[in-house]
DNA sequence: TAGATTGTTAATCGATTAACAATC
DNA sequence: TAGATTGTTAATCGATTAACAATC
């Protein structure tokens, strides 16, 4: 009802999820040295329609000035706030294969607002060896990690099958939000936050749309369409183009 | 309104991303020897209320049995049909960083209905190297890709500052799928898709619900509700736990 | 038949969009 | 003031959910 911050208290969750790109597109601006922007603009870079991108803003505050725009680093910072990274978020990596290797140094990992703090795998014969300037330890090392560090994410790169006894013994530490690379479910307590990045899921839904365009087109070789006689259409004989 | 295949024709994207997922699971059911599963047992192992799952499947054709439920490896099979997963896909990696190289070895790229095809660097100082079986080639090697595997889906790993001119040569040489991994928005014509996987977008939507637990902790220490007075509340001082 | 479970309906909820009044 | 652009409204669209008739 009203636009004042309080009602900060509720930002849907779509919004959320885009204020990371928002953030993103603002630090572009204003490395490029551009000190406004119009909505227009900012959601031309962020890849979004305007409206949808004023309508997010307008849940945080109103930092816009009419007939002007946004100042870009007063809008990244409140994007900033808002997300929670004025702050260092301390993160472990689990699981130091090829995935989790790749993850300790991928600078992604190394954002303004986290701070990788650990590497720990399961298997005694990694334990020990140095990566990304930091040495891999036991999970038995958690505690401490949570207690002394402060660690607050965990990153789950381990195999499927130990997905869950490693999140278990995550939420066991005090641990209460995971990103988890490992293609399965993972069960937790409600407050417990798990996000899922599922490489073969993309793959799989790329492929349903890729199928379609392949199924369309061979279909409009023979005319508009198809299936314009309202039939069930030929068994989708699907073809490698 | 039917309930015919035809209606195939639109399944909702909600739906479409969850499918991967029940395969999964009705993959893992029939490992297990499992034959015959309820939506309530198998919503339950894909993370879902089986209302949504039922609704999910409706989309696809009417493969249950009332009273019964779904035979597990008939309703995978249709989902994987579904999917597109009953061919194989071309598959190529473009960047071999530490992301391309894992991305390269991770099994999750090697699931039925993909094939590895190619592995691509604009580095000529890779070049020919030999990763996970295959050598590293210029980015030249993709029209013979596509004309001679068939290459259908480009896997962007590179830095983001390479990723839109490596997006543009994929869709000059007809790839029309592209999953990537930089932290960007790629511009592309209306009939390419491009699904984004995004490392610190993830971690970044963790922090945001992080710090309303943090704060949400700190406020009850006082009573209730810190703003239950209406009150814009304290400024957010945040807290590593 | 009696019991079980699907597929569908209808209500609810949340997200998107276009339009525009407010206002710099 | 005139021009520009925000923040908000209201309409639309799509997704979720619970309930239940259909039916094995």
């Amino acid at each position: 009802m009203s636009a004042d911050p309080s009602a900060r208290r509720g930002i849907p969750d779509a919004t959320v999820a885009r204020l990371p790109e928002y953030l993103r597109a603002l630090t572009g601006l204003a490395e490029r040295g551009i000190t406004s922007v119009s909505s227009e603009e900012l959601a031309s870079a962020a890849g979004v329609r305007s409206a949808k991108l004023r309508k997010d803003l307008s849940h945080l505050g109103s930092y816009g000035v009419r007939g002007v725009g946004y100042e870009v680093d007063h809008l990244a910072y409140q994007i900033s706030r808002e997300l929670g990274l004025t702050q260092d978020w301390a993160v472990a990596i689990i699981g130091m294969g090829n995935l989790g290797h790749a993850l300790a140094a991928y600078s992604g990992f190394a954002t303004r607002g986290f701070r990788v703090v650990a590497l720990l795998d399961q298997d005694a014969g990694l334990l020990g060896q140095e990566i990304a300037g930091l040495t891999v330890q036991p999970m038995t090392a958690l505690d401490e990690l949570v207690a002394e560090q402060g660690l607050a994410i965990g990153v789950i790169a381990t195999p499927a099958a130990s997905a869950q006894a490693v999140c278990d013994q995550l939420v066991a530490a005090g641990v209460r939000s995971i990103l988890n690379f490992a293609p399965c479910v993972l069960a937790v307590p409600d407050d417990v936050d798990v996000r899922k990045v599922d490489l073969s899921t993309e793959l799989q839904i790329l492929a349903f749309h890729e199928q379609r365009k392949a199924l369309a087109a061979e279909g409009s070789l023979g005319g508009l369409d198809g299936n314009l006689d309202g039939s069930l259409g030929p068994v989708p004989k699907a073809v490698n183009r």
